[in-house]
DNA sequence: ACTCAAACTGACCGATCGGTCAACAACAAT
DNA sequence: ATTGTTGTTGACCGATCGGTCAGTTTGAGT
């Protein structure tokens, strides 16, 4: 392999790599590790079985790889808060955020919750570790949100449950959402009401007063 | 069989039923409908694989019974309800009611999760009829309260599935919160600190002014 | 044209899947 | 004691599971 091919050999492989994985995340949402067979995640890759093993290890790496790759992208909330921060742009944009990923990413998300449904097997070390830091982290600065009169003493550790579990409800929930609706699809005016609703009970049941303005979030939200 | 041997003879079949139905609710609430297995189902009721088979007609059947068995555990939630009622002790007692319910049943209602996520395939008619309906109604009466002033003019299908995440939240999430609280287990003490919490947030955030006195529920509470 | 490594895949492995069945055990009624 | 029903289960069925491997195809470098 010499400079001048690795580019085409590596996209073919890119691409094929991204559509095993695509694959894989619908598959393991829907029914789980246990529940999900290569042959499945082959059949929706238009793949052979065999050929899903020759690019992935095993079907233990191909979950792990994807249960990361959710991971990180949740990195970005929240990533910058002090205790100077405004609660109400804060909390509104971690709403906003959070939905927006739920849209974004439904599948990676549906996976999230089936390991964690499972007993979150791969993930335990990650929830005692990076993520309870992550909480412990924000629950501290919204303590002294608390302290300095912006927001009620509310208990920062339900409030943060209480934004994440409302935000996964309509991406992990979306055919319970859809039957109920009686629609096929949850559109994206769907989103920003559900949006809107969340924000406007969440910040005034902590009582914070609203943002006067958050027009940018609305534009950022139009998914990309 | 006679009339005489009837009852030691069905207390037994009732006593092996009773314990095939909770392994097999702990195993389908882990793993979904795919990935569990009889012999798992078996192994944890103590019993071998065949004897599965003679009691339940067959591993689908099994597990419709124990989707329907959940349904019908929540019928009681939100039962009288009319435009007359305060808002603040319909929606403190369904907040409650609810909590309650997910801790009594927990295995239950992530029974109930799996079979959402992998997209509800035997409970969409369940979905799009009775608890459509049982939505539509509840919105309904919520509307009129909002119409009398009783509270914001909040979507009441937005605020149902707001009060419906969050109190599931708890109980399939458990594996979560129990990572980042650093616990083996969740406490009463923490449920009912949920509880309040939500009660408080939810209802200020609707403009409900909350209810004097709700030491029954409190006390019923107390998990019987 | 030839070489060789990378890409690919049909065939196969032992294990396990949901489900069937025949043989057997337990026991009340006669 | 004999009968008949119910309860019980090891053994087995074809299908599928995750994973291996040998053999073939492909395509860039010489």
């Amino acid at each position: 392999m010499t400079a001048v091919s690795t580019t085409p050999e590596s996209q073919s492989r890119e691409r094929i790599e991204t559509s095993i994985l695509t694959a894989a995340e619908e598959a393991f949402a829907q029914h789980g590790y246990r529940g999900t067979s290569l042959q499945a995640i082959a059949d929706r890759a238009g793949l052979p079985k065999a050929n899903i093993l020759y690019y992935m290890e095993s079907k233990q790496a191909l979950y792990v790889r994807l249960l990361n790759r959710m991971m990180s992208r949740w990195n970005e909330v929240l990533e910058d808060i002090t205790a100077e921060s405004d609660p109400a742009l804060v909390l509104s944009d971690f709403i906003r955020t959070k939905m927006v990923l739920g849209r974004r990413y439904p599948e990676g998300s549906k996976l999230f919750a089936a390991e964690i449904l499972a007993g979150a097997p791969f993930l335990t070390d990650y929830l005692a570790g990076e993520l309870r830091d992550w909480v412990a982290c924000r629950a501290a600065i919204i303590r002294q949100w608390a302290a300095q009169g912006k927001m009620d003493d509310v208990d920062p550790r339900w409030l943060i449950f209480l934004i994440w579990s409302a935000t996964q409800h309509y991406t992990e929930y979306s055919a319970q959402v859809r039957g109920i609706l009686g629609r096929d699809v949850v559109s994206d005016d769907d989103l920003e009401s559900v949006s809107a609703f969340l924000e406007h009970v969440i910040l005034k049941g902590c009582g914070i007063t609203r943002p006067a303005n958050n027009a940018a979030l609305n534009e950022a939200m139009k998914h990309p």
